[in-house]
DNA sequence: TAGACACATAATAAAATACTTATATAATTA
DNA sequence: TAATTATATAAGTATTTTATTATGTGTCTA
């Protein structure tokens, strides 16, 4: 989910978007005049945006105007700063891995040196 | 600046690797270990962790301990939502395209079919 | 109703990323 | 000082992303 959303973010074209739409709402001929690029580039990254769930889009006649969903936005970075901060232990998808953090940094070498349990 | 950390967060691994270090400083060895994953994968998503200024990292005797940098982790986040907030006309990157920005959306499309302007 | 138009999608080519295997380096220990 | 250890990096391969070209679909208009 953050990973949708982050790789969403991480490339130059979709960031453009994103910052156009924050200004004001426009459809894809719009999108495609303004940044100087193929229509089904600009209607590729609108699909990943829209997958991420950025962006929000309707018809009106021929046209799709696309705007940007800054309460997703919001509520994503939010909800990952809290993702960050929250103990790791009440993460069920990480129980494998919180079971394999050694009781002090480093402690790994050494068992592995030893060949057994400090 | 945007683009290289969100590209950094937007992969499992390394969403992985920033979560066990916010919970607590650990070596290269001690994330091998943990996520079972070989250490050239684990150093080299160190790596992009490190160039987004999201890692610190020093050595301790032949160990590299490495730690979350919560202060850029936060600031980035926080000049993005700025960056999102404030008016695309003060972004000199964009010049080019707030030129082309039409005056209502979808003014484009209409310039096209009349091929004149509005 | 036959174009023209706005957009989506499929197919393909090109480029970037990720992962593995192999090797190098610096610190540590026997 | 010769192994061993922790880590980095290089090289090669596999996978994923991105961009282009070609084509399809629904909507409007002449």
């Amino acid at each position: 989910m953050f990973e949708l959303v982050f790789k969403a973010l991480g490339e130059p074209t979709r960031l453009k978007i994103i910052k156009l739409l924050a200004h004001r709402e426009l459809c894809v001929c719009d999108l495609e005049e303004i940044l100087q690029m193929s229509q089904p580039r600009i209607s590729q990254h609108l699909k990943v945006l829209k997958h991420a769930g950025l962006v929000n889009d309707w018809k009106e006649g021929q046209r799709t105007i696309c705007s940007l969903n800054q309460i997703s936005l919001n509520n994503t970075i939010n909800e990952f700063l809290q993702y960050i901060a929250k103990p790791i232990e009440s993460i069920a998808e990480m129980a494998e891995e919180v079971a394999r953090i050694p009781a002090v940094t480093g402690e790994t070498c050494l068992k592995r040196s030893c060949k057994e349990t400090i």
